[in-house]
DNA sequence: GCGTTTGGTTTCATAATGCAACTAGAAAGT
DNA sequence: ACTTTCTAGTTGCATTATGAAACCAAACGC
């Protein structure tokens, strides 16, 4: 993954954060790891992806401090890489790209399958931006301050 | 864009997004055209990135229905990029990403710019995912079900 | 009408991705 | 202990995407 910030964008959370994870496999890894995934195989078996691609992808991931090599869980002498706080701090992104997937993203007789709360079994509920008042914001509610 | 969603996740909605918006430079064109872009030029500035590139980058989010062209607002013959309603419902996602960078992607010196509500100029809050009675959720309270 | 700006297209070089074959170390079977 | 299989990669090569620069036509400004 090349790093592609600009200079007139190098302030941008937005730039930073596409920077470690803007590729569509890193998200799909960081996606099956919050499904529990955690072996090389798993990731490889699961997305489809080459090889040496994965190798590349999980090394960025670890590098970047999002995931990190353990010990496997079974106690063989095999390494199973795990989310970090810092990965699992990604979880409300999958969450919004999960909600805008099911949202826009299938054909009325198609049904996704959907993120539940596991005590209620329900559907999460959908995320909204909000002031420090609570009230909601749209877009146009907001604006980018340059610096603070 | 190439389409990569494998057969075993075409139905996550995480996947079907990617296919849309996972890519660097998608997601960045939406960034500015919710920083209030609308014109080929305005992003080519902006991102610095090469002319083709972006036309085949606009051509795919128009051809997915998250911008659509319409008469300059300036009166003028040429036309403008504008957000759909689908794509201003990326907003969360957004927000999710630029909340993700401020915390993870800046060193203790730096200081990011940031996402305020216009009235009050107050940074907007931290976004949460909750369950429907309002319980706030880690990844760890919930899973993804298959079909419902 | 004439030069400039805008919004591209085309061509070619470079970098990323994908595929298949290969490999070292660990595990499992016998 | 020895062989086989499994895991987690690496290597080499073909294909595809990306990037830089030159070029171009329609629209605009005067």
């Amino acid at each position: 993954m090349v790093k592609r910030t600009s200079l007139e964008n190098a302030d941008c959370p937005v730039a930073r954060s596409l920077d470690a994870i803007g590729d569509w496999w890193s998200l799909m890894i960081i996606r099956d790891a919050f499904l529990g995934m955690r072996r090389f195989g798993e990731f490889q078996k699961s997305l489809g992806l080459a090889k040496n691609i994965l190798t590349t992808r999980l090394r960025t991931l670890v590098g970047c401090g999002i995931l990190e090599l353990v010990p496997a869980s079974d106690g063989s002498a095999y390494r199973e890489y795990a989310l970090t706080q810092k990965g699992r701090d990604l979880f409300p992104i999958l969450v919004a790209l999960r909600q805008w997937g099911e949202t826009y993203a299938f054909a009325p007789g198609e049904v996704p399958n959907f993120l539940v709360d596991r005590k209620s079994g329900q559907p999460v509920q959908k995320l909204e931006v909000r002031a420090t008042s609570g009230r909601r914001l749209n877009s146009f509610d907001t604006e980018v301050r340059p610096r603070q």
